[in-house]
DNA sequence: AATAATCCCATGATATCCCATATATACCCA
DNA sequence: TGGGTATATATGGGATATCATGGGATTATT
């Protein structure tokens, strides 16, 4: 499957297209023409992008709620209902929708990171805030990679 | 898996051009096409690298943590989107990025450090540095190198 | 017809490929 | 053992391809 490494920053023109950048074009290998779908994070004021191969689990790991509750119905609302598909033009770019833009505070330029199975896109100055965030909750609670085959873990 | 030894000097071209020693390369086997994964340490003013399987490791295990958690993301931040990936030439070299090499004061030399499954790169005068504090600590503090089994030692 | 979305091509910058050379190490044969 | 040759590795430079980006043309949409 898809692994999202580094950081991009590309120039959103006035069209508002930006180019995702080639590695993670061709991270998504032939899943690419299928496009990219990107949602607008909860947690933070930047957009989520997924392939459709991580879609399809996230909708599988939804299934595991009980059907009809309450937090299933929140979570693929949120994340299912409010989701865009964007298809790659011939130039590798995409056209961010601008309500999208506006919601993370996106104008002209656009920060591509990557996060192993999903990347974000952020705002260059969101995003600096964000970087040293991150990092300060790494070092502060002392988190770590979980070793392999255990049960989920969550703060 | 890969391992690493032993120490290199390399010249790092105006192109920022470098050498991987010929035997990280080989260590790296059938994994050399996807090439390395380097980073800034966030021990020491050095980059440290992995081959490709292991940064897949890593992407396995962060996965383990529910979608969409605080820690997760926190983690990835920094594993992932501080992370560059790169690919040898048909030369065995690689061009290292000029933020990456500002970041560990790498101009026209570069060392690679063998540490196992691991490597590090430095600036020959930091090195030097490094070495001897390196030598004193294990001898100071007695340090062994630990048993097989146990619990996981991971960045 | 007016507006927006898509496609297509041009350009500059950068990175990649390819070949030439130097240097060191391994190898071979007398 | 010694001398010489072959192989691998490191390094330099020029040609080539890729990528990001801008602008215009073409097609949908209503």
């Amino acid at each position: 499957m898809a692994l999202f490494l580094s950081r991009f920053e590309n120039k959103v023109d006035k069209k508002g297209r930006v180019s995702v950048p080639a590695s993670f074009r061709s991270a998504l290998g032939d899943q690419l023409h299928k496009g990219l779908v990107l949602f607008c994070s909860n947690q933070h004021a930047c957009l989520e992008g997924f392939d459709w191969a991580r879609m399809d689990e996230i909708g599988e790991r939804l299934d595991q709620f009980d059907m009809f509750s309450e937090d299933q119905d929140d979570l693929a609302t949120t994340v299912f209902g409010e989701s865009v598909q964007l298809i790659c033009d011939g130039d590798g770019r995409i056209t961010l929708p601008t309500d999208l833009m506006e919601a993370v505070h996106i104008s002209d330029k656009a920060v591509f990171v990557g996060l192993g199975r999903k990347f974000q896109i952020w705002s260059p100055e969101l995003f600096e805030r964000r970087r040293t965030q991150a990092r300060d909750n790494v070092t502060d609670r002392k988190l770590t990679v979980p070793r392999a085959e255990r049960g989920s873990h969550d703060a």
